[in-house]
RNA sequence: GCGCCUGUAGCUCAGUGGACAGAGCAUCGGCCUCCGGAGCCGAGUGUCGGAGGUUCGAAUCCUCUCAGGCGCACCA
């Protein structure tokens, strides 16, 4: 029923479907035709991209290179074969043999221009998916130890991973986003402790720092808090200490304090969890020692040295592991792997956890756990996070890489303001080293790009307004009536802005897949790079009322696409600036 | 020593089998009687770290090698 089936091109651009694999459908109709009448034998899946040179087409296929070795003819005459039945689809202006045997497709304007009606149709929906299919999928991200406020490492991987559930989201995924927190075991203990002792300075008693005690500004806040709840209660207490049960009261003050600080770092950062899963219940519920009971009747555990062993080398990790030591108490690898076992039991398909990058060591026993399970290790996706380098006016801050270890997000997200912040975090891959100027986010200026890119929205938004300021009628659909409108779009500026309109979903689908976001933040900004010019050099709201509904469409459906993809980063999109 | 990641324009980085390798910034020179100048126009730049190999075709895949980062706990 969408206006695109209009009579103009005849064509009905189905829901649910990419414009890539529309274009994949024609060419694989073109070969099953030659097949049916005998021309070619070979089936072979279609490979199609979008060439860079735009005199090879709107989209170019390498499949009769591909057939020729067993087709036992050349290459471009399997082409010439094929270009015939995808030149007979209506959407098709010209298909041609090119060099060594690609066929490129170049699609009619008025293709196009059903495309653009279509993305206006969609609306905030255009780049939902159903890549995905609904497929439960987890993203574990930040799970930072509670023993401290988050750096600017944790705001990567926050950043990263909110954006990776967005995305995957988007592409059709059922998305749990969870926070795993590590509230158990001796880095626990040492919280407690540390905890007490700032206490004790408070009530003006002598007190010793251990070197491995967290002693950092934050902890003595927390001490003035327990002060003022618990008064001089504990002043001799001897937390941890035969007879004494006080340390538990140290340890769940410090944790909660720091947790909600951290929640609260997260919600301004514009990340939200659904599940908080604490590795303290996976003890209570008895799931770790289920799961070492599981693992024995899998044979795969051993004693050595009085510890017991899980055998991950049968698993390609190069050393086995631990998980009970000699003193009885579990390691972190314990905890681990009850949790990843349960995460399979919970049903989801695919497990994403967002570690950072000085964690890789680890990768090869999580792999070996779930091929010990008897599960595809390819259910398992690590995404690694590399450190992040602070500078300000290209001036490295501190003296080494990790400075990032010693500023707070929190500091940088106050000084930058949470868009650009996230925004950076995004513009680089993953596994990326990422330099982050201070300045430079801060700038509001051209060169600055996540300004670029909301100024675009809100240059767009603004246009709005002074059109209907003029009196004049501002849409957000193509209508029967304004259908035909569509065609005044015809200059090159204006049809490469809505081609790259319609490639939205496929760098969605791509950065689902992929899990790299970082994908969305570069259309973003070639996006912006088409539209900014095409301003420049012309009017939208004119005396011409045909034309002026036609570029109100065009910008109506560009501020939807840069609204909808820094929405997936967890960006803003600001009508005003 | 072993493993993982990275090496692409002056800088920061895209680009993982296609056709003469891209963007932003920086540099230089232009543009405000005009819907937002947080913008636009124009100009130059590459041994894709190196060497072999696979392929009709390699920045992309394989092997070796050089450089940087990170990891190699009965720590978390």
């Amino acid at each position: 029923m969408g206006v695109s089936q209009g009579q103009e091109t005849g064509y009905v651009q189905e829901d649910n479907r990419t414009m890539k694999g529309t274009i994949r459908e024609i060419i694989t109709k073109a070969l099953d035709g030659a097949i049916a009448g005998g021309a070619l034998k070979t089936r072979k899946p279609v490979i199609l991209e979008r060439p860079k040179r735009e005199e090879f087409g709107d989209f170019s296929t390498n499949l009769a290179m591909l057939l020729a070795p067993e087709e036992g003819r050349s290459p471009r005459d399997i082409a010439s074969i094929l270009v015939e039945g995808i030149a007979a689809s209506p959407v098709v202006a010209r298909c041609e043999v090119a060099g060594p045997g690609f066929i490129n497709i170049f699609l009619k304007r008025s293709y196009w221009y059903s495309i653009l009606a279509e993305i206006l149709r969609k609306g905030e929906g255009y780049g939902d998916l159903d890549t995905g299919g609904g497929e439960k999928i987890q993203v574990e991200f930040v799970s930072a130890n509670p023993t401290g406020p988050l750096h600017i490492g944790h705001g990567r991987g926050a950043a990263v991973g909110d954006a990776c559930a967005n995305v995957l989201k988007a592409a059709g995924f059922d998305v749990t986003r969870e926070y795993y927190i590590n509230d158990v075991g001796r880095q626990m203990e040492t919280l407690g402790r540390s905890l007490f002792l700032r206490y004790q300075e408070l009530l003006g008693m002598p007190v010793e720092f251990p070197d491995d005690y967290y002693r950092g500004e934050y902890m003595k806040e927390i001490a003035r808090d327990f002060l003022t709840k618990y008064g001089t209660r504990y002043r001799d207490a001897r937390p941890g200490e035969p007879g004494d049960d006080s340390l538990p009261v140290f340890i769940e003050f410090a944790k909660d304090s720091i947790m909600s600080g951290i929640k609260k770092d997260l919600a301004d950062f514009g990340v939200g969890f659904d599940v908080w899963y604490s590795e303290k219940d996976l003890f209570d519920k008895g799931l770790v020692e289920e799961t070492l009971k599981e693992l024995e009747g899998r044979n795969v555990l051993y004693e050595k040295d009085g510890a017991l062993w899980f055998r991950t080398t049968d698993y390609g990790d190069d050393k086995d592991r631990v998980l009970v030591k000699a003193d009885g108490s579990t390691t972190y690898f314990a905890s681990d792997t009850a949790y990843h076992r349960e995460k399979l039991k919970r049903g989801f398909k695919r497990i994403v956890d967002v570690w950072g990058a000085d964690h890789h060591g680890y990768q090869p026993r999580m792999k070996a756990l779930f091929k010990a399970l008897g599960e595809d290790e390819e259910r398992l996706k690590i995404i690694f996070i590399q450190l992040v380098s602070l500078s300000r006016g290209g001036v490295p801050l501190k003296m080494s890489t990790r400075a990032g270890e010693f500023i707070t997000l929190r500091e940088v997200m106050e000084e930058v303001g949470k868009d650009a912040c996230r925004f950076f975090f995004l513009m680089r891959r993953p596994d990326a080293h990422l330099d982050f100027d201070l300045e430079l986010a801060k700038k509001q200026a051209p060169e600055n790009p996540v300004y670029y890119v909301q100024y675009c929205h809100a240059r767009i938004m603004s246009i709005m307004e002074f059109a209907r300021e003029r009196g004049v009628d501002v849409p957000d659909v193509v209508g029967p009536d304004t259908l035909k409108e569509l065609s005044r779009l015809d200059q090159k500026e204006e049809v490469a802005i809505i081609k790259h309109l319609a490639g939205f979903e496929e760098v969605i689908e791509k950065s689902a897949v992929e899990m790299e976001p970082h994908r969305v933040t570069f259309y973003l900004q070639e996006l912006a790079g088409l539209f900014h010019p095409y301003y420049n050099r012309n009017r939208v709201v004119t005396d011409d009322p045909g034309l002026t509904t036609a570029r109100l469409l065009l910008c109506r459906a560009v501020a939807t696409v840069v609204a909808k993809g820094l929405g997936l980063l967890g960006v803003s999109a600001p009508k005003k600036m």
